[in-house]
RNA sequence: GCCGGUGUAGCUCAGCGGUAGAGCAACGCUUUUGUAAAGCGUGGGCCAGGUGUUCGAAUCACCUCACCGGCUCCA
């Protein structure tokens, strides 16, 4: 074990032996080390933000008290006497293996510990840690169970390590898209229309018509066939394709209408596959890549929600490759290489900006993922194989699968450090089965196909989210809502001013005309805030020059140059990307 | 949904039992500007919503709503 974790886990004793002092009832659950920091979770009544700096002075104190850590082994017998008074511990006593477990001392403090701590506090640097937030944690990680009071910390093996860490995070914290979705005027929420349910700006929405617009021609490009499907179904059509019981947590509820019962769709699946049996299919048809940009509705639990990476009404940038068994394989390189060639137009890259995840289900678990250990097996296997022989670094996860296979995930963390799913590949054995997804082979038998599930760049309002993120609000040109600033210094210059804007109009470069009657270093400074990438500035030298003075967004001025020169120049950035 | 926190003008915040304030933004006038905030003036708030306590509530209590940090869940 890392010196840095046995003393983040030492931390996680010391915050317990001091919260113990101050509220001797409390219960205890678990506190180990974690990515930056360490927990306990504890069972106690009234704890306040503002306590935890006394506990925090408590632990300090308690570090210089030199304490040792020294631990023991204990028969069960004896454990579950010493920790007579503590529920939690007792429950992880008897379900641990073996006849004997962990202790471990520091002070007068005792906890049930497998072990990973530093010799002695004096190891631990008092001011490389700090207490951060407290918040709430089911025991054991399930919702049955009873919620305790989660207290966080963060802890560095120096001073200056904490410093840098919180600095760092501060810094992030500008990046935050929510913040930045207000201040560029990007997107908004209202309380009427509902929460979860994201409004676009007209600069929003010019973002996500250029990405929609991206992804559908490339798509086009690599044999797609781009379609439209309505957002409402019959709940039958979710019964059918047997999501109904495995999503019915987060579908919104039946609309009775005339005979029929109709849901807004949480997904878009049954419909590709209505689509596919419209008439019969033949092996020379398959690979068929059904795709939609796909508006879907999925009820999130409130506290769910996060600005745009968790919303309750999506588009997913969707697809049902609908193939031959043998094809698999190349297909799932195919799909892959379509997300990379998208990541890269984003300039995200592997392994810093996005990570891939193999995602698998698990045999005991047969409420939540389809039973057919022999489907798995197969499924997981390939998955596993594609990543391996594109040398691509992945981790594997148990648990994360869908119920009718297993995925590839291309994982992405936000500005403060939390993952989530940006985009994804999943084999599906079940839908195929439930909808009898056939196709007549080259011997004229009937056979049944795979679908493969992906998205290429996900749900349209996540990537926005983690590219606003990304970029921190400076979008390339291409992305950028708004690419060029026309600012005249004075009024007398505004015709000019216009002559230039209609130039603009012809090349569909997007721009904004910065008329109002105000000085020039406010004009600017507005236009930078708003991190447009190019500012005109246009006065009695560039109409006497015919030309324009270009300032560039972070680089500053860049000098005069012929309007035609500058267009080239930015028609070439909008082409490349770049 | 659960645990905890927050909610005062469009935005950032002050006021925290005695009846609402600042800066920026908006609007008007003056100014006609040379690379990140010109000057003066004006308007704007049921203090998230509701119910209590009180002579009196933005301020205290309770409920509801929204948001934030986690948990659970997930594209």
């Amino acid at each position: 074990m890392e010196n840095i974790e046995k003393i983040r886990h030492s931390l996680a004793h010391l915050l317990a032996s001091a919260v113990m002092e101050f509220w001797p009832k409390a219960k205890l659950g678990i506190g180990p080390a974690i990515e930056n920091g360490f927990y306990y979770d504890i069972e106690l009544k009234d704890l306040k933000p503002e306590d935890l700096q006394k506990i925090e002075g408590r632990m300090k104190e308690l570090i210089k008290e030199n304490q040792k850590f020294v631990g023991k082994k204990a028969s069960k017998i004896t454990a579950k006497k010493l920790f007579k008074s503590q529920p939690y511990k007792l429950e992880l006593i008897k379900d641990l293996p073996g006849k004997t477990v962990g202790t471990y001392q520091n002070g007068k403090f005792l906890d049930l510990c497998k072990g990973g701590h530093v010799g002695n506090t004096s190891e631990i640097d008092p001011n490389s840690f700090k207490l951060t937030k407290i918040a709430g944690a089911y025991w054991k990680g399930s919702e049955k169970n009873k919620m305790l009071t989660r207290i966080y910390g963060v802890a560095f093996e120096t001073a200056k390590e904490l410093q840098d860490y919180l600095t760092m995070q501060q810094e992030a914290e500008k990046r935050d898209h929510r913040l930045l979705g207000e201040k560029l005027d990007l997107f908004v929420f209202s309380d009427l229309v509902g929460k979860g349910l994201p409004l676009f700006t007209e600069k929003g929405s010019t973002i996500r018509r250029i990405l929609e617009r991206l992804v559908v021609d490339e798509e086009i490009k690599r044999g797609y066939k781009h379609v439209y499907t309505p957002e409402l179904a019959k709940v039958d059509l979710y019964k059918k394709s047997g999501h109904y019981p495995y999503y019915k947590e987060s579908m919104y509820p039946v609309m009775k209408i005339d005979e029929e019962e109709l849901i807004l769709r949480p997904m878009t699946c049954p419909h590709h596959y209505q689509l596919y049996l419209s008439r019969p299919r033949s092996y020379k048809e398959l690979p068929f890549r059904i795709a939609e940009l796909a508006k879907q509705f999925r009820y999130e639990k409130s506290g769910e929600l996060t600005g745009l990476i968790r919303v309750r009404s999506f588009c997913l940038a969707d697809s049902h490759i609908i193939c031959q068994k043998e094809n698999v394989e190349s297909e799932i390189n195919k799909v892959l290489d379509l997300i990379e060639y998208m990541a890269n137009i984003f300039g995200l890259k592997q392994n810093t900006d996005y990570r891939y995840r193999l995602s698998l289900g698990n045999r005991k678990d047969s409420k939540k993922y389809y039973k057919d250990d022999k489907a798995w097996n197969y499924a997981e296997n390939i998955l596993r194989k594609v990543l391996k022989e594109r040398k691509a670094s992945f981790y594997e996860a148990e648990k994360e699968a869908a119920f009718y296979g297993p995925k590839i995930d291309i994982q992405m963390k936000n500005f403060s450090g939390k993952e989530d799913t940006a985009f994804t590949v999943q084999y599906d054995f079940v839908g195929p089965k439930r909808f009898e997804l056939h196709f007549t082979n080259s011997k004229g038998e009937k056979e049944e196909a795979v679908v493969i599930h992906r998205s290429s760049i996900g749900a349209i309002e996540r990537i926005m989210a983690f590219l606003i993120e990304k970029y921190a609000g400076n979008f390339p040109v291409w992305l950028s809502p708004i690419q060029v600033a026309v600012i005249p210094i004075s009024e007398k210059h505004l015709e000019y001013a216009n002559e230039i804007a209609k130039q603009f109009h012809i090349y569909d470069v997007r721009f904004m005309m910065y008329d109002q009657n105000e000085t020039l270093s406010k004009k600017i400074r507005e236009a930078e805030m708003q991190k447009i990438p190019y500012l005109l500035i246009m006065g009695d030298k560039e109409i006497a020059a015919n030309a324009v003075s270009v300032r560039q967004r972070g680089k500053g001025d860049l000098g005069q140059m012929p309007l035609s020169n500058f267009l080239e120049k930015v028609k070439k950035e909008i082409q490349s990307k770049s």
